[in-house]
DNA sequence: TAAATAGGTTTATGATATAAACTATTTTAA
DNA sequence: TTAAAATAGTTTATATCATAAACCTATTTA
């Protein structure tokens, strides 16, 4: 009747991100923070998180001589994701 | 965007509790332990932080001579949950 | 060249979810 | 008839977590 809910997803900012990551190609960890109004601090906290499960990859380079982080949503997020989500249903329908 | 989630419903617990307790008139302390197939330390809590918060109304009294404690939610309750899963959709759609 | 901005990371803390331990009563088994 | 087990919870302890504050380094601007 109601599965447990992934606690890595049941956190509004990470399945903020993780929606987000879901209709892009890649995002910007400055795109995210303005999308999610959270603090940088948070979101790269989160964002450890997410990607130490592989949920998501993180790329670090440079814009320019500024430092930039990339976010990728992986197959293995997409997929808890999705089962998150299905699992949710029970909850609230 | 993505609209703040009340940190009382974002709660596996509660929220399977609220989401028991929309589809019945009302429900004992037995039924949603067994239906959450929660622990009756952690169920305890959380129906007193519901309550705390009016969105469900508890009732002790005794099934023969045992004790009987009841719930059922309130207007207020219904309200928050029904806002809640609005917002979350935001999330996860 | 001092101050502000950008793009983050690390650390501190307060709240929260959870289970373990406990209480009180009642039923069952020896 | 009393010891043990079950019922129906509550209280307490703990470990984790989400969050923001503080911090860091480089770059731009006044």
């Amino acid at each position: 009747m109601f599965k447990p809910l992934d606690p890595l997803l049941h956190s509004q900012l990470r399945l903020a991100v993780m929606s987000l990551l879901i209709g892009v190609e890649e995002a910007e960890f400055t795109f995210l923070r303005e999308k999610t109004e959270s603090t940088a601090g948070n979101l790269s906290v989160q964002l450890d998180k997410l990607e130490k499960a592989g949920y998501i990859g993180i790329e670090k380079s440079f814009k320019g001589k500024r430092p930039l982080t990339t976010c990728k949503i992986t197959k293995v997020g997409l997929k808890a994701f999705e089962e998150y989500v299905e699992n949710l249903r029970n909850y609230i329908e």
